[in-house]
DNA sequence: GTCTATAGGTGGATAGAC
DNA sequence: GTCTATCCACCTATAGAC
């Protein structure tokens, strides 16, 4: 191994993909750095290789993660020209496959309690993860900022709700109703 | 100890009640059922003398917590001839003192993601106080289903990202944001 | 860079005295 | 019913061979 220079590279995109999927579906004291590695493709040993603890991992996959969802959800990915499609990212985002969390789940939304009682290093990434999207739907719709909050919440509580219910129905009609406050009027 | 018959039931509401502050802060994984005991005033070996598990515990605090809290939202607790009242369970629940949690906090808020990753049992309980809650405003506000739960979103949604963001300017305005989606028109 | 092995700490649950 | 003491399983992080 080791003869590709990019394959310490490529090792730390496999750790932080299966991150973000473990984070997402047992949050973070349930993930144990074996599970990770495993699902990587690799041994405990040489975790520490890539990251200094299990902690600096954590918020290098919030960030990731988060960044991918939702550049994933604004835009096709089949037609990168394309701008911000607000329309795409709440229907993408309020889907019922989303609380699934089959291929993971925005960090935004899966891990809002789990974050909140972390240190101040990883709140202010999310803040700021937070804040960026803020300021990224603000300016594609022109919207004031209690709006796109509001807008911001609708989504990620939903989300975040919709996938604590332990009930289809239920799920669907909250789903819907946080997408018809989103849809028809943009306020 | 144990002279009079109520002592057990008192020892049972002080674990109770030590046990909603300390998973709404620190949530199921790293809420000792030491901390909890301690808080209680009592140590370890006690604990299962009142209940079979760690688990058990942290339903039975879900049920308690999240009925007393919207009780206590609901109505005056100075005047409990007085119904439901709508507009004094937004403003409380959206107060900036509830996401900083120093007295514990709603825990359909406080400990979403952390239900959403534990066993059905838990997922049930959290799932059939959401659809009493909807039940209940329902009732007393005559709105249709959706909105009822497109504003128990910006309520619990609002209050557990407004918990983990870490910035109190940014917390503000997002409980702004969503007091202000509820309160004025009620659609 | 990845492996195996292990140190070191923590915490749920149980046993048994009082 | 509450206490102290203990068992046992788990997990982060490190050491050292390859």
């Amino acid at each position: 191994m080791a003869w590709h220079p990019d394959h310490k590279q490529h090792s730390r995109k496999r750790i932080l993909n299966a991150a973000a999927t473990l984070f997402a579906r047992k949050g973070f004291d349930n993930t144990g750095i074996n599970d990770i590695m495993e699902e990587a493709g690799m041994t405990r040993g040489a975790f520490y290789h890539h990251f200094s603890s299990k902690r600096e991992l954590y918020q290098e996959s919030l960030r990731n993660a988060a960044i991918n969802r939702f550049r994933q959800a604004l835009q096709d990915p089949d037609d990168l020209q394309s701008g911000v499609d607000l329309k795409r990212l709440i229907e993408t985002y309020l889907d019922p496959s989303h609380p699934l969390g089959i291929d993971g789940g925005c960090p935004m939304a899966f891990l809002v309690t789990d974050i909140a009682q972390r240190d101040e290093t990883i709140r202010s990434t999310y803040t700021g993860l937070l804040q960026g999207m803020l300021h990224r739907v603000q300016a594609a719709t022109g919207s004031d900022q209690q709006a796109v909050l509001r807008q911001l919440v609708l989504m990620i509580g939903g989300v975040a709700i919709a996938r604590a219910v332990n009930n289809d129905e239920l799920r669907l009609q909250l789903l819907d109703a946080c997408k018809q406050g989103l849809l028809p009027t943009q306020e």
